[in-house]
DNA sequence: GTAATGATAGCCT
DNA sequence: GGCTATCATTACT
């Protein structure tokens, strides 16, 4: 019985803060500015650091993000592109068709899709090794190959370089 | 270039 | 309640 544990190593990412508007957690920033408690989809992005935010894009790809601000304060990273590690072949049964192991998940929806990670991640603590965790990198990166450049795919607050990715991976697009 | 597909927000009555 | 625009994308022509 093989395991079932898939790896990949996070090769891109955006950053998103509560007071900008490309954040979901804009909406309740003047809630909670005044004391009162966020509502909806976004208020678990003012919840504790270390937790998963996994929504429904464009209706059609879920997307993963890691909060990442202390309660009360609003942030998250989206994870954009990681590099398959181990595992690889349940990754290929989960995106049928894509033969170059670099495009499995070379993109934010492509991602999800190869790990599998739904909306039942939605709130979960990433830092216990159970079904879904980070873990630290086996090997360090350097500053210097992290490129940083102004996110993508957003109409608002654009321009911000919270765009963060290996520079020259294959993975990133 | 563009269809697919659904949650959300903001507006209206 | 309803209507409409928008949206942190992908795969296909």
């Amino acid at each position: 019985m093989g395991s079932r544990l898939m790896v990949a190593r996070i090769v891109e990412t955006e950053a998103y803060r509560g007071d900008e508007p490309a954040c979901h957690a804009f909406v309740n920033l003047a809630r909670v500015q005044r004391g009162l408690a966020p509502r909806g989809r976004s208020a678990l992005l003012f919840d504790e650091p270390g937790l998963a935010y996994v929504y429904l894009n464009y209706g059609v790809h879920w997307l993963f993000n890691v909060v990442t601000e202390r309660a009360g304060v609003a942030g998250a990273v989206l994870v954009r592109a990681a590099e398959p590690q181990s595992g690889v072949e349940h990754m290929r049964r989960l995106r049928p068709g894509i033969e170059d192991e670099q495009d499995l998940a070379s993109g934010p929806g492509k991602l999800t899709r190869a790990l599998d990670i739904g909306p039942r991640f939605n709130g979960r603590s990433l830092c216990v090794a159970r079904e879904l965790w980070l873990a630290a990198p086996q090997v360090r990166v350097p500053p210097r190959q992290i490129e940083a450049g102004p996110r993508v795919g957003i109409s608002k607050a654009q321009g911000l370089p919270w765009r963060f990715c290996l520079r020259g991976h294959p993975c990133v697009s």
